[in-house]
Formats: C-alpha cells, structure tokens, sequence
DNA sequence: CTGAAAGCGCTTACAG
DNA sequence: CTGAAAGCGCTTACAG
C-alpha cells in the first residue's frame, strides 16, 4: 500500500495474521501449508505488491545466493567483444538458466574503485584465462567456495581444457603438406615481456603451464620438423591483444615484406590474427590462397561466415562453458575435463 | 584457522578482544579508528583467513550489493554472441567497473526453473530490447528500483535511443542516389506474425512505439518516396532472428530469382543481415556493388574489417551502455537521452 | 497444518 | 577513538 517502500514479508503476515513462517512456505514451499492458505497469502501480496522473499535477505539466511560468479583475466570490455570468451559465456549461461541461476560478471584484474569485493555473493566461480597465480588466492575468490579453471589449470582446482598441442600440431600438419616457401608464425601473447612485433632471441617466451599459446607452438613446431623444416628457422611475430587494433599494424609490416621476402603461409594462433591477415592481404590485391595461405585458431562463426572461409582449429568454447557451468552446480562430477576440437578445412588454406 | 568453514567478522572481533564495530569500521571506514588499532585488525584477519566481511550480509544490512542487473529481451545465449548486444553490454561494464559495480545478466524471458527471482538483489536494472510491457511490470523487475531502459520506451521511465528514422533515411537517400533498378528491403522482426521471408499484405506491421525497425522502415520510406519511387512496390522481407543461420535461407531465396528480377539493391536493417548477403552474393559469384549494393545498419566491427566494407549507419552502442550506466547510477541525472549516429560508406554500396 | 523464535553476518547510529 | 546493541528480511528446525 505504501508506495514509497518495499513492503515485507513480516508485514504481509501480520496484515494476513499468519506466522511469517507459512508466508515464506507460501513462496516457497507449497507442500508446508494448505492450498487455500496458500491462495489467501498469495492474493494479498499481490494486492499489497509484495514480489516474493527479498533475495539479499534470503541469499544471507540460506547461504546461497543463486548466482555464479565468471572471473574472468582479461577486462570486461575485451571479453564481451571477443567471439570466443563470448561463446564460452554463453554456454555458461545456458547451463545456469536453465537451473535458476544467474551469471555476475567479473573482471580479475579487480578495479582499484572496488569495495571489499561483492564477489562473496557468488555461490561458485568459473575462471577464463590465464589468471596471475596472486588472484587467484586473492580476495577475488572467497575460500570454501567451488571454483572451475578455463584455459589454464590452478593448483587443486578441476580445470576445462582443450588439447592444444595436438590440434595445433594437426593445423599445421595439413597446411605444410603443400610445402611453403616461407612459412610464418603469429603467435598470441607467447613472450614474458609484452610485446607486438617479431619476437627475437632476446625474448623469452612464456611456459606451457602459462599460456596456451606455448602448446600450440609447440605443436606447430613438432609439424614442421616432422615435415624436414627446421622450426628455428621459422620467423615469429607476437601480438598482445587479440583486436584487430592490435593485430593490424603487425601484420602490415609482415606484408609490407618484398614479394620475394613475404611469407606465404602464416600458421596464426587464432582466428582474430588470421581474419585481420586477411582482410588486410585482401585489401592489397594479394591472392588468398595463391600468394598466401592462412591458417586460424577457434573456428569462429565469423571465419566460418565469408568467403574465402578460413582454415581453422574449431574449438567448441560454448560446451566448454556448459561443461564448466555444470561442474559449479554440482550436476557433473568436478574433474579434469579435455574438450576435443576439430579441424576445418576452408579456402584460405586449402 | 578452522578449515571447513569461513571465519566470521564477529569471530574475529572476539579473537582479537574487539567490537564488531571496529572490525567493520577497519574494512569500511578507515578514517573511524586508530590506525594501529586498523592495522592490528587487518594483520590478524589474513592471518585467520579471513577475506572481508560478506557481501550477502552486507547487501542486506545496507540495503545496496554493488550489482546492476542489465535485463535481456533475447536469451542470453543471443545477446552473448550478438556484436551490438555485446558492445552495450562492455559500455555498460566500463562504467560499472570504474565505480565498484559488478554485472549480473538476466534474461527477460525467466526460465520456468528460476526460484522467486534473484533479480531483487540487483540495485538497478538496464533493460535492452523490446519488452513485452507484461514482463516490465512482473517479478522481474521490483518496484521502487531505479531503471532504465535501452531501445525501447516504458511509460514512466527515462530510455536511451538512437535517431532510428533519419539515421535509415539517410542510408536509404545516399544508397538511392545512384537509382537501382529494383531496390528491396530486408526487415528484422517487423510483423507481428512471426515470418522469415517476404512480407505480404496479409502482414500487420509493428508499430513504431514496439520496434525500432518500423521507424527504420519509415525512414527508408520516406526516401524512397523522394526519390519517385513509391514504396509499396518495393518488395520486403522479414528475418525473425538476427543470426547468420536465421538469414541465410531467406536471402538465399532472394539471390535464387532470375537475373532480371533479382533486386540490385538491398537495404537491410542490420549489419548481420546485410553480412550475411554480402557472404551468399560473393559465394555465388555476384560482383559487389556492380551487380549488387547492400546497405546495413550498426556498424559493428565485422562489416568494417572486411573487403568490401559495408555501407551502413554506425551507432555506438559502446555509448548508450556507458549512458544506461551512469544514469543508474546517479552520476547522470536520468532523463531520455539520443545517441547520434554516423553514416559510414563502404564499398558495399559506394 | 500452523506458529513462535532463533539467527544468518553484517553496519550504523549512539553513548561513552 | 571505541564498544554495546539493534535490526536489515528472511528461513528453518521445532513444538504444538
């Protein structure tokens, strides 16, 4: 009636003269109390605008709040913008959807501005990417609570996985069996120290159990030596950010390169780097794949969605994100969990 | 020190021979206590692991949970791996992450599992797309919680929007001035009868105040009509779902006319539909834009990191994210606000 | 089937 | 600068 508050529970019992009680098992659980004392409560909040039970008072009473946490390493904004993290956030909240919960989302590296996290709301968390070892025991993840790693793989916690190294492996494998002239990588933030250019000897790259991208250069080189071409030999570009900002001014300098200097086969360790590859070979009259092939990482829909469509490693992020969902609710076992992915072949690398 | 359970700040309070007060002021409000009495305070909380006092305790004592909730008209599996949804929704993270503030996603349609919402713990809603006004009024969405919505006008409530007809009538004008033999339209979710293909008269449109693309319709009309085309003869056709899959057969189905009826000019109202022209044209073998224009209208990054570049509107949906944001939480006074747009020429339609 | 009572873990005037 | 106490709005054994 008051329209200037939220009415309570406890009001709405005392207007009814019942116990708080049997409002509460009204909403919910039905089987506690007669089905016309339901109706009677029921028909009142309605009339009093009373929505059902406060969720902060519940969440504080029972100790869970329904909500699951995404941590996730990079900023939100890169996160929502990138196809990949996006897939995987998707399958998460299917999964959570369809269980009554809800998604909150996190960035791991925590703005200063942040009170005492509001993340001990969370019931569980589901981290993305390669988190500093620091956040990880941080204040970011209250302990006691369930949490599933994504793309990297926390001391004593259940991580979901794909299998980098052999896809990676398998990519360059089909693209070598037309041997090229001069192939090239483009590696996904591989050094310690950050940099977007041609990585030399002076840098030193990250280990497996860091970065992804570690694997999947491995698996790249074990083709190319399979395939009698010594991977030291081979010329490396790094990139820091998976944009096509980022990406572009690097791969302008690859193909700045004199015709005779230009690689004409770029292993890129995702689809971003290879799109933003061909977009800009294109834009220059260069032949995809006559004068270049191109080969990607993720197999995401916008590389699947043009033409020439692009030869890709398609990782499948939205079960990896259903798995990692089902884990946190308890539906699944929570175990080490490896989601195997496919190659596709498109025209950019016959 | 116990392993099985979280410390509490009154546990604490009493091992350290203290007032839950101090041990709350310690965490909140430095400036109330002594700073070697804060500092004994904080030293013995890592030490006994505990993280700061509970968020769920906190949100119900103090009324606010740090947390905006943004209210999703489509799934949230669409709006996940949609660009302009995305962009809003990493405009809306900025701002909130710059102010302590963390983001919980919802789906406007519940799931039927969803237990009496946990949608009243958010401080603030942001409601994107078109509403059904049933659902505004419903559980979702409690009463006396601030709220803004997004493309859309609920009474009583401040709405962020573009300049949807003479941003389309100015795609529309510049498109026509170079006049096409058999222009056609392709619509987004415009009938009130679900329909994926071309609209007929036994179609009842939308009207302007339930979808934004009516008002892009309109636009498109208008200069049609200046043009001396009259729009009636214009043939439309409807898409139901933004996706590449949803598009695909329908605009196969007008790629598949004859060569003399096929339109040579197609004004879509979103990027995905007119990408997804772009794609089945250039599988086909149809020059762009010799045999074929295509216009858009978004401007999200796929459709300009690509060759040819589409022709469309650009709105900055990163912008009317950042608006919502800081309408709700009060940095902006809330008031109905229009984000302009930007006719952006490529290659699609030059 | 129904109700009285305790307590979830905090924060905040308020008094000293 | 510090502490005792009330109470945010619920849910849940438990007793009747």
């Amino acid at each position: 009636m008051s329209s200037s508050r939220r009415i309570t529970l406890k009001e709405l019992a005392r207007h009814l003269g019942v116990s708080t009680a049997s409002v509460s098992n009204a909403f919910n659980r039905p089987d506690q109390l007669s089905h016309a004392l339901r109706e009677r409560i029921l028909a009142e909040a309605r009339r009093l605008g009373y929505r059902g039970p406060d969720a902060k008072a519940r969440s504080l009473r029972t100790g869970r709040s329904q909500i699951v946490a995404v941590l996730l390493a990079e900023s939100l904004t890169y996160s929502l913008n990138d196809a990949v993290a996006s897939e995987l956030l998707s399958g998460i909240a299917e999964v959570l959807d369809a269980h009554g919960h809800t998604l909150l989302l996190l960035s791991g590296r925590q703005n200063a501005a942040q009170v005492p996290g509001s993340s001990s709301i969370a019931d569980g968390f589901i981290a993305y990417g390669l988190m500093p070892p620091s956040l990880m025991v941080s204040a970011d993840v209250p302990a006691q609570r369930p949490l599933v790693a994504v793309d990297f793989s926390p001391e004593g916690y259940p991580a979901v996985h794909i299998d980098n190294e052999p896809a990676s492996y398998a990519i360059a494998d089909h693209a070598l069996k037309s041997p090229p002239l001069r192939p090239a990588i483009i590696s996904l933030r591989l050094t310690e120290q950050p940099c977007n250019g041609r990585v030399t000897e002076a840098h030193t790259q990250l280990p497996p159990e860091q970065t992804i991208t570690r694997s999947r250069l491995i698996g790249f080189h074990r083709a190319l030596a399979e395939h009698g071409i010594d991977p030291a030999g081979v010329p490396m570009w790094n990139i820091e950010e998976n944009t096509f900002e980022v990406c572009a001014p690097v791969i302008e300098a690859i193909l700045d390169s004199p015709d005779d200097e230009r690689p004409d086969l770029l292993l890129c360790m995702s689809d971003r780097i290879a799109l933003t590859a061909l977009t800009l070979a294109e834009r220059r009259g260069l032949r995809i794949p006559e004068d270049l092939r191109i080969t990607g990482f993720d197999g995401i829909a916008e590389g699947q969605y043009r033409a020439p469509r692009l030869t890709t490693v398609r990782q499948d992020s939205t079960e990896k994100g259903r798995i990692a969902a089902r884990m946190i609710l308890g539906l699944t076992p929570s175990a080490d969990s490896l989601v195997a992915t496919e190659l596709m072949i498109g025209e950019s690398c016959p």
